[in-house]
RNA sequence: GCCGAUGUAGCUCAGCUGGCUAGAGCAGCUGAUUUGUAAUCAGCAGGUCGUGGGUUCGAGUCCCUCCAUCGGCUCCA
């Protein structure tokens, strides 16, 4: 007999070899018709495996996490079987589950495949579905496996083979297909009731860009057709969402290719915008002692290579200036920090007078590869809400929670509630991208870890995103398509202080090298807005917003007195307009909320009687009757509700 | 940069297998209408069908080049 222990605490006891299949049966009817996979002491396990042991034993249905893992990690073996059958001789790969869906990898050697012959691929699929082939697992010996792919002359296969440690090795096989897999899967093909692929791309075996590219094919399946349905709806809203369509509506931005690929044109809208989330992060930015600063478009190589971009990213940047002068050479600025150094480096510093905190609105330009360009989220030419942070090793940890709070402030009043916060640090075997000793690398890989658990930030660590100079803390926030972005970024730096011969004069009359913190709470003027605007669908915070409100006159003779009411909102810093055209009421309501104007005032013969006004919300919400003056307050309040002081 | 798809008016889209002077709605302009909570009516104007080349009696439609966009991959100081 063994002993199994559920999630509950709760155990009880079982026959030596019972599946975790027997006993959700053993439970309850409901259970064995739900279940889809399950884990066992932390390792996941098929519904079928046979238990031997005392352990832990979790049950997933669809609902978790886990279950949606299996099941799309078995319709990725599905998706293989097909294309093996309709296209032969090609070679599979690997075909895990993604966050949304599965993909599978295959070099479809002479074949092609496009969207057009999805159709019948989805069809083949939900046949196989239907005849419910149980997924089962078999262990063979590392050689039998190597033998199999090799009269297969599957050369992806053999590669992962030989890369396991172990000496048997697993396959799943359902039908009279086999795969090479390590498990969690389904217990049979037939949970699976609909499938959509979704697009095909080309993925580089192993992800390294040297090798062969593969063809990789999105997919999503679901246990309900509704399911599917409601998918693909939730993508159709999404998109509506979608800042580069929100942005020409809303006339935020624009792109010309005359002027350049990923190089944004801000409109007036858009510029106000920016300007107004520039203005809101100054002033707490002035609140938590940091200078402004400007510096030129333009840097010296020598800057570059000082900090070691140039030798870092030279190759794939924007080529240097030459100036008629012989061997003058200049770059586009692609980071502001070398110039930041550089005014440090001005003066002779105590360390009575650290921390010392430049910030900048920095311009700078990278070239990014063609196939990377992205709306405002990836350009060419970006700002930068950039500061460093120069301080003694005693101030960093405090120093680093103080931006920490910095940055949350402005996620908390923008209303960005949903962010991961990664801790972002080198890879271990690939050295050479980094700069800089071990010593100084564990040093601010420890300073960063320390403060992020001090704040009790929960995060994730990955290995081998660290900047090539530092280690960050990054937070990321999806788009509406579900795409993880970069936004806020703290970095710990010990590196450019050394390269740049900072200094201070310490207590005891010594010269000491500061520690430099690089930081941006925005990340970009232009992801931010670019994901602020998916966020919020364009309907922005009130105290962002271009128009807060707008006056509709109902016919000719209310014009005067809408003037005469939007003066006195102007008067009051409230940003409104009269729409004084010869339209129906009707159509100018409508356009208000097509340009996602949060409010809206009619004015006609009884609000002019009364001298006050119904408030129309966006969306058709009735705020009720007010007078001017207590419009202004509403408004002032609502905005100020949205936006508090940092401290 | 790589793989795949797409490119028709300012915007959203029709235009079947190549065949009259390329269509619609919205936006724009002109005029009428002076309007009460998501589109008033009429008229006008607007396109070298992304670019360059080719096949053909004939190309928006077929083929090739390049450019751009979209979805991925790689990259992201």
């Amino acid at each position: 007999m063994i002993e199994i222990t559920f999630p509950d605490g709760a155990s009880r006891s079982y026959q030596v070899d019972i599946t975790p299949f027997e006993i959700a049966s053993s439970i309850s009817d409901g259970l064995a018709r739900n279940i889809i996979s399950a884990s066992f002491n932390n390792q996941t396990i098929e519904t079928s495996t046979k238990l031997k042991n005392n352990g832990n034993l979790i049950f997933y249905t669809w609902n978790d996490d886990e279950g949606k893992k299996a099941f799309w990690h078995s319709s990725a073996h599905i998706l293989a079987q097909t294309l093996e059958e309709f296209y032969s001789g090609i070679k599979l790969t690997i075909g895990p589950a993604i966050s949304n869906g599965f993909y599978y990898d295959v070099d479809l050697g002479n074949h092609t495949l496009s969207e057009k012959d999805f159709p019948r691929i989805e069809k083949r699929m939900i046949e196989i579905s239907r005849e419910k082939h149980l997924f089962k697992l078999r262990s063979i010996e590392k050689k039998e496996a190597l033998d199999y792919y090799n009269k297969k002359r599957n050369e992806y296969k053999l590669e992962l083979i030989n890369n396991l440690q172990d000496v048997k090795i697993t396959f799943c096989d359902h039908d009279d297909f086999s795969d090479l897999c390590k498990g969690g899967h389904l217990p049979h093909t037939g949970f699976i009731k609909a499938v959509k692929l979704l697009n095909i791309a080309g993925a580089y075996w192993r992800a390294d860009q040297n090798n062969k590219q593969l063809t990789r094919v999105y997919g999503i399946s679901f246990p309900k057709q509704k399911e599917l349905n409601e998918y693909l709806n939730l993508i159709e809203e999404a998109k509506k969402r979608d800042h580069r369509k929100l942005g020409k509506k809303l006339e935020l931005f624009t792109f010309s290719n005359k002027v350049g690929l990923g190089l944004p044109l801000w409109l007036p809208k858009g510029a106000e915008l920016r300007d107004r989330l520039e203005s809101f992060l100054k002033k707490a930015q002035k609140k938590a002692g940091y200078k402004q600063v400007i510096s030129p478009h333009i840097g010296n190589k020598d800057l570059y290579e000082t900090s070691g971009h140039y030798q870092k990213y030279g190759d794939s940047s924007f080529k240097p200036i030459s100036t008629p002068a012989d061997g003058e050479e200049f770059l586009l600025k692609p980071m502001n920090c070398p110039h930041h150094c550089e005014i440090y480096n001005s003066k002779k510093w105590s360390y009575k007078e650290l921390p010392v905190r430049y910030a900048e609105f920095g311009t700078v330009y990278r070239y990014e590869q063609s196939g990377e360009l992205h709306g405002l989220t990836r350009v060419r030419g970006f700002t930068q809400d950039d500061a460093h942070i120069f301080c003694t090793q005693d101030q960093l940890n405090s120093e680093f929670k103080n931006v920490i709070d910095l940055v949350l402030y402005v996620f908390k009043s923008l209303g960005f509630e949903n962010f991961k916060t990664q801790i972002s640090l080198r890879d271990i075997n690939d050295k050479e991208k980094y700069i800089g000793s071990d010593e100084v690398w564990e040093t601010a890989e420890k300073a960063i870890i320390n403060a992020t658990k001090e704040k009790n930030l929960k995060y994730k660590v990955v290995y081998g995103e660290a900047a090539f100079y530092g280690p960050k803390l990054d937070f990321m926030v999806k788009d509406a398509l579900g795409r993880e972005w970069q936004l806020g970024t703290i970095q710990v730096d010990y590196n450019l202080p050394e390269r740049f011969k900072l200094s201070y004069i310490d207590n005891k009359n010594n010269l000491k090298r500061p520690v430099m913190i690089h930081r941006a709470p925005f990340g970009s003027m232009e992801r931010f807005i670019a994901i602020l605007i998916e966020h919020t669908g364009g309907n922005f915070p009130l105290w962002l917003t271009s128009n807060q409100l707008i006056l509709i006159p109902v016919g000719g003779n209310h014009k005067k007195y809408a003037e005469k009411v939007l003066n006195l909102l102007e008067n009051h810093e409230i940003r409104a307009l009269a729409d004084n055209r010869n339209e129906t009421v009707g159509k100018k309501i409508r356009e208000a909320e097509l340009n996602k104007i949060p409010f809206m005032i009619i004015i006609g013969d009884n609000e002019i009687k009364n001298d006050t006004f119904p408030v129309r919300g966006n969306g058709g919400k009735d705020y009720g009757e007010k007078s001017v003056k207590e419009l202004i307050k509403f408004i002032n309040d609502k905005s100020s509700e949205e936006i508090k002081d940092f401290n």
